[in-house]
RNA sequence: AGUCCCGUAGCUCAGUUGGUUAGAGCGCUACACUGAUAAUGUAGAGGUCCCCGGUUCAACUCCGGGCGGGACUACCA
């Protein structure tokens, strides 16, 4: 069983724990309790030696939702930079924060009472309602808190920033009053998604939701506008034999053409008036459409036929193009109204030019109906042309169609109205009608639209050219899957627009990761910035706090509840109000108390009425804001400011560090930014990691509905977080969408926190058992054998690399490097090659240098790889230094990080150990190839010099190579010998610009040099070619020579090295040989008998003649591998002995315990 | 529809100012090794570097155009 560590730190007893086993779900726990008892969170909020605070901001999640893996992947992120800095020695204060307000917050508490948005305010009060929600909001905060903690993600929860808090509400509020007061704050009517299904607007969001957007199969047509012949349009009646000429215009939404009230073109696009027929009706015209877009009406095939042969009602239809014009030329021309239903003011019925008109589909010409398109709505705007509105019976002036998505009855519209605008017979049949079929239940679903019915209209008055049933998609109403119609509203705005220029300019100055966000998604944001719609006209969420007159010519914004105070002290002098609400408000007192004695939200605000200047009474603008503003006011609303912390809000403005999923780009992104440069002409955050989306392992989109979620608590409680982090962070950069695959997870758990438990295992086992505890000065690195000064300076390059890495933000790169260097270096080759030292043998020096120098290792690793896996790192930290104390810290998480020493890097000898390593690697390869053993001792190695400093290299890390490829000597070949087989290839760097066009030939030519060519080239240096009549000087740098082979031995290549083994196995070797195995059988003899590793044995060997004069001449040997003390042939080795296999032949063997 | 990201071995990913044998790990097969042993080594099989064009002596790499996957944004008629 493992050695109990809490105990262990408190007792004397002073040695490395050892293990059973790796179990991280395990140490996960373990080093939460030890980080509540020591509160190692809270001193680890700390500014070490003046180097100040690192600002982190984080965004806040909603907590009525369940956390999803997805929130592990972003806080991964997010706590390990926050490790790191503070392991730098940054204080990394790391409030949390919870997204109170908002949409998805009242839908989910309809759903669960069973309501819908009408029933508020009649069924339930908006009190209630708002206490539901504020209710249901902190529904999952335990599952978030758990998460939280079961993850290691250090974020101070004490005092968390609550939106819904009136302090943070009065925050905003002052935000917006610096908005108001610079007149950015502002109040328009705009065409916004609206569902009449379900009467309400909805968000960009609700119109994102899955599914939203469908294909369906609607009535299109080109319709024809008559032009009205004047001055300015009396070019187009030139050159024709028509007495009209139209203009065609193309639109998906038929219903909105009796609210046509202007046609747009495009200012550089070409225009063709063209002559042909009507296909309906046969008749001849004129009309004019996009030179681009001719063919999709009128089809080339068609331009030969005969004006003549025509007859109405054939399918084929002559046309000829009589002129071009530029789409300039056709600003300011009139036309008739197109269906002549309602009238509308005058400035009508005119062609305008906007940018957003192409020749990508219809005809190049946009049908405006200011009334149900954004587009539309604008142009209309800028060009004093008015949108087609009818005023009510209840005085009220609106669109064509109502609410409801009907086509406004007569019986509701205004009768002077009527008599002076609506054309009775016209309209009557239309009228009442709904313009999707879809808002009327009580038609059936195949019943001909009103599209159709007005598409059908048209062709009976030859005022359409074309009608056709086309797919496009379209966005539905998510609750009542009826389609949305795009309608005007009232709505606040932020003039964003206003800083678009400044706002990109700040961004440059942040870093981005990844870049491409930055310039990107963002940066293309930015570029098309529209101004901020504002308003929400939802129950729960922040109120707007504006209060305006009746007539609308006064308004005030309020901006804190003091000044709100005052301003109803004044209302109640005027006796608009009885009583102050916030009567018991004591403006100052900052505390929870006093800000919980009244409510900022509905519908108690609502019931304030203010005085204006003038005397009169206002009321407050009912809408609620967007609840993204509520998160990108977070600088300044989690620190009240600046209410409190007025002086020191330099220290907390703007963040160092912040991340988020992709998705928040423009969701919390935007808003920080927007915010921020518009209150404080800043950046909100200098640094920036936005990762990708965490997808199934076969990269679909997790989701609860298909069930291929991964439920992060089962996760962590099956492996333990520090796994699940280090995979999500080193499987592909964070960026990057995740596969997430559980297999990924145990691979590694397998391979790196295995293959680092098990270093740090054997490191325990051993120093127990000799006693180490650092108790010995550090021998100077410079003393120790040249492998421990090979790590040494691959660990120093590793804490420089992965410091580089960090500071970067660069996680995965950290991660990878920490792993490659444990797997790698400090496991497969330093351990494995080192693993003699450790073992036996007297605790000397070189030992004292083994444990140094390996302690140094894993204790650095642990430091380093600290943020991305806290749990286990702090576990090997504190299994090291507890028994030596060389770090006094209680946690890793309060050491401060390595730096590295450039003087322990020696590139040098980084090179040596890695020809050390390929050396080796090719002679255990050529071993295979013959079958010989590892075991099998071999007399010699010959190695081609492949350059003059080879020898001087190899000599240092010749002992290391010899004892793990067991072959007795070297023998370096002089690069000249003939003996060698040497293979040349060209240098194309330094040829390929030289000869250019030559270079295939040339290639070919070095490659077919014979043995003596090559042998003369390196001894003069030089080779003269003869290519396709030019000549051609070759000099050393122009190629590479290697030798590749030696005929007779067994060789191997490996880039420039080249090593030959000597295969001769001799009677010496062979009782060598012998004697290896039986070390290697006795051993585990040893094991199966359960001996201790420290226990000495006696050793009887059957005295067979096979293995007689091995035994004979390495009994010490046999004896001083396996701690026996004595190793005799017997002839007759006695019960208890066991028969094994050398080389196939049998031989008993006895091993008794010395007692 | 637009913008952005991604596309390299069965899977997950590297691939450095363009340079000729495109790498690693996992998985698979075979053989070794073994007092770190739920590890390790060696070898084998496995690639039209998404496709098509262009630039270049030379393209996985740069450019253009597609295709496929994903995200975001979106009433362009």
């Amino acid at each position: 069983m493992r050695v109990n560590f809490l105990m262990h730190r408190t007792s004397m007893n002073k040695r490395f724990p050892e293990y059973k086993g790796l179990d991280l779900a395990k140490v996960n726990k373990d080093i939460l309790k030890l980080w509540d008892e020591n509160d190692a969170f809270r001193k680890s909020v700390r500014d070490l030696d003046g180097k100040g605070e690192f600002v982190f901001y984080e965004g806040p999640p909603s907590a009525n939702g369940i956390p999803g893996i997805h929130h592990v992947m972003a806080r991964t992120i997010k706590d390990a930079i926050c490790r790191y800095k503070t392991q730098c020695g940054y204080e990394v204060k790391r409030k949390a924060g919870w997204d109170t307000h908002g949409l998805p917050i009242e839908l989910g508490v309809e759903k669960a009472l069973g309501i819908t948005k009408e029933d508020i305010g009649t069924k339930i009060s908006i009190i209630d309602f708002n206490k539901a929600c504020k209710k249901d909001v902190m529904k999952y905060t335990d599952q978030w808190e758990d998460l939280t903690r079961m993850m290691g993600y250090w974020v101070n929860m004490d005092h968390p920033y609550i939106t819904y808090d009136n302090r943070y509400i009065e925050t905003l509020w002052w935000l917006l009053k610096q908005l108001h007061s610079k007149g950015v704050l502002y109040k328009d009517y705009t065409i916004q998604p609206y569902s009449p299904a379900a009467g309400s607007g909805l968000s960009s969001h609700e119109l994102n939701l899955p599914g939203c957007y469908r294909d369906v199969k609607d009535t299109t047509c080109v319709a024809l506008f008559k032009v009205v012949r004047d001055a300015r349009s009396e070019f187009l009646f030139r050159h024709t034999d028509t007495n009209d000429v139209h203009i065609m215009a193309w639109t998906t939404t038929p219903w909105t053409l009796p609210s046509n009230t202007a046609l747009a073109v495009g200012k550089e696009i070409h225009y063709l008036k063209v002559r042909s027929f009507n296909p309906y009706s046969g008749e001849p015209i004129t009309a004019v459409i996009a030179k681009d877009l001719l063919h999709s009406m009128f089809p080339e095939a068609n331009v030969g036929l005969h004006f003549s042969e025509y007859k109405p009602g054939d399918k084929k239809i002559p046309y000829k193009v009589l002129e071009e014009f530029p789409g300039i030329n056709l600003e300011g021309i009139s036309y008739e109204q197109l269906i002549d239903w309602v009238r509308p003011d005058q400035g009508a019925f005119k062609v305008l030019t906007g940018d957003f008109v192409t020749t990508e589909d219809g005809t190049g010409i946009v049908h405006i109906a200011p009334t149900f398109g954004a587009d539309d709505y604008k142009i209309a705007k800028q060009f004093g042309v008015p949108p087609m509105t009818l005023k009510r019976k209840d005085g009220s002036v609106g669109p064509m169609v109502d609410k409801k998505g009907f086509m406004v009855p007569i019986t509701d519209l205004d009768d002077q109205f009527v008599k002076e605008r609506v054309n009775i017979q016209t309209y009557t049949p239309y009228a009442g009608r709904p313009v999707k079929n879809e808002y009327d239940s009580s038609i059936a679903p195949d019943a001909d639209t009103l599209d159709v019915d007005i598409a059908v209209m048209l062709k009976q008055s030859g005022k359409v050219f074309r009608i056709e049933k086309q797919v496009h998609s379209y966005p539905h109403c998510w609750r009542t899957d009826r389609p949305v119609l795009y309608y005007p509203l009232d709505a606040w705005f932020i003039r964003t627009t206003a800083f678009r220029e400044r706002m990109i300019e700040l961004n440059n100055t942040i870093n981005w990761k990844p870049q491409s966000t930055g310039t990107g998604r963002f940066g293309k944001w930015l570029e098309n910035l529209v101004d901020w719609n504002l308003s929400r006209s939802r129950f729960w969420g922040t109120p707007l706090p504006i209060w305006v007159t009746e007539d609308r010519k006064e308004e005030k914004c309020i901006g804190s509840a003091s000044e709100l105070k005052e301003e109803i002290e004044k209302s109640i002098k005027v006796g608009f109000m009885k009583k102050n609400p916030l009567e018991k408000f004591i403006p100052g007192d900052n505390s929870q108390e006093n800000y919980e004695k009244f409510d900022l939200h509905r519908p108690f605000v609502d019931e304030i009425i203010l005085v204006s200047q003038s005397g009169r009474k206002m009321f407050r603008e009912p809408d609620l804001i967007d609840v993204w503003f509520d998160s990108g006011a977070m600088p300044y609303a989690q620190a009240h400011y600046p209410f409190e912390n007025r002086e020191n809000f330099a220290g907390m403005f703007p963040a160092d560090f912040i991340a988020e999923g992709v998705d928040q780009t423009r969701g919390w992104f935007f808003t920080l930014h927007a915010i921020a440069v518009m209150i404080s002409d800043s950046v909100a955050f200098r640094n920036i990691i936005s990762n990708g989306l965490v997808l199934d392992r076969n990269g679909n989109k997790m989701s609860k509905r298909l069930g291929n979620a991964v439920d992060p608590f089962s996760t962590i409680e099956e492996h333990g977080s520090d796994p699940v982090r280090w995979y999500m962070l080193t499987n592909s950069q964070p960026w990057d969408n995740l596969k997430f695959d559980a297999a990924g997870i145990d691979e590694v758990k397998r391979k790196f926190f295995g293959t680092l438990y098990n270093t740090y295992s054997f490191f325990a086992l051993y120093a127990n058992i000799d006693n180490f505890r650092f108790a010995e000065r550090d021998i100077l690195v410079n003393m120790r054998p040249e492998i421990d000064r090979w790590i040494i300076s691959l660990l120093n390059s590793l804490v420089k690399e992965v410091g580089e890495c960090y500071e970067n933000y660069d996680l995965t790169r950290a991660g990878r490097a920490i792993q490659d260097f444990v797997t790698e270096n400090l496991s497969n080759w330093y351990v494995r090659l080192n693993r003699k030292r450790y073992w036996g043998g007297e605790y000397d020096q070189d030992k004292i240098a083994a444990y140094q120098t390996l302690f140094q290792c894993l204790e650095t690793v642990s430091r380093l790889a600290a943020p991305i896996a806290p749990f286990y790192m702090d576990q090997l930290f504190l299994d090291l230094n507890a028994t030596t104390g060389r770090h006094t810290d209680e946690s890793v998480h309060l050491a401060v990080f390595p730096e590295y020493d450039p003087d322990l890097i020696d590139k040098d000898l980084e090179e040596r150990m890695d020809i050390a390593q390929k050396i080796s690697s090719m002679i255990l390869g050529l071993r295979r190839k013959v079958s010989i053993k590892v075991r099998q001792p071999l007399a010699k190695i010959m190695i081609p010099l492949p350059d003059k400093n080879f020898r001087t290299k190899f000599e240092a890390v010749k002992d290391l190579v010899m004892a793990e490829v067991n072959v007795k000597e070297v023998e370096y070949i002089d690069d000249t010998s003939s003996i060698l087989v040497k293979k040349i290839k060209p240098n194309f760097k330094t040829l390929g610009p030289r000869y250019g066009k030559l270079m295939k030939d040339l290639g070919n030519a070095i490659q077919v040099l014979t043995q003596a060519e090559i042998t003369s080239f390196e001894t003069s240096g030089k080779h003269l070619l003869m290519l396709n009549g030019q000549h051609v000087e070759l000099t050393r740098e122009d190629v590479e020579i290697i030798s590749e082979d030696i005929p007779g031995w067994q060789v191997a290549n490996d880039g420039r090295l080249t090593v030959a083994l000597d295969v001769t196995v001799t009677d010496e070797l062979k009782y060598e040989g012998i004697a290896r195995e039986f070390v290697n059988r006795i051993q585990n003899i040893r094991k199966e008998s359960g001996y201790d590793v420290t226990d000495k044995i006696r050793v009887q060997i059957e005295n067979h003649k096979f293995v007689r004069e091995a035994v004979k001449r390495h009994a010490g040997y046999i004896g001083s591998q396996t701690l026996a003390t004595e190793v005799t042939l017997s002839d007759n080795p006695g019960t208890g002995s066991r028969e094994v296999e050398i080389d196939e032949v049998l031989v008993k063997v006895h091993v008794g315990r010395v007692s």
